[in-house]
DNA sequence: AATATTTGGTTTATATTATAAACTTGTTTA
DNA sequence: TAAACAAGTTTATAATATAAACCAAATATT
């Protein structure tokens, strides 16, 4: 009747990224961050998690001289993304 | 972009327990524990916390001489419901 | 030229949370 | 009457989210 719900997507910051990454083909660390109006720290380690997962790739470069993370997310991620609003469907369809 | 979720809402066994009222006019501990598949503890920690909040009440009775704890869903509890809905679509609906 | 500030992050610490394990109280059954 | 079961509650633990502190290099300021 509830299907569990992926941990790695029901987080709050972690769901913004991943969705986020699912409408555009690339974004870095700033966009990110200024998008979800998260804090650097917060967004550091949960990219951390959403790559070590597999969701996601991270690609590091420079822009001019500046430094610049690029991410994208990974034919796993967008399957697991789908998966996770398949099964929160469950849960917010009332009534059916 | 990505509204704040209430966090009361956005855990997996509150959540459910919380659509679950929502499709029903009440519901015993029992009967709520059977749905969503929660341990019994898990259960009474996360009814107390959405009892605190006002999103729920419970009633303490007997079934015959069992113990018995029924929950309703409260109409502030509705709105929060369909607050973290509307919230959360934002997050899922890709491309929008 | 030296110093301060900003950029783009990472690491570490803390406070909260979810969850399970252990316990309690009373009831039914063998 | 003793064992098992019902219906929960309380307590302990492990995981999580988040912020605070930190760092290195680039740019701006005096």
């Amino acid at each position: 009747m509830f299907p569990a719900l992926d941990p790695l997507l029901h987080s709050e910051l972690r769901l913004a990224v991943v969705s986020l990454l699912m409408s555009v083909d690339e974004a870095d660390f700033t966009y990110i961050k200024e998008q979800t109006g998260a804090t650097s720290g917060n967004l550091s380690v949960q990219i951390d998690k959403l790559t070590a997962a597999g969701y996601i790739t991270v690609e590091k470069g420079f822009k001019g001289k500046m430094p610049r993370t690029t991410c994208r997310i990974t034919p796993s991620g967008m399957e697991a993304f789908k998966g996770y609003v398949k099964a929160l469907k469950k849960y917010i369809a009332v009534g059916k």
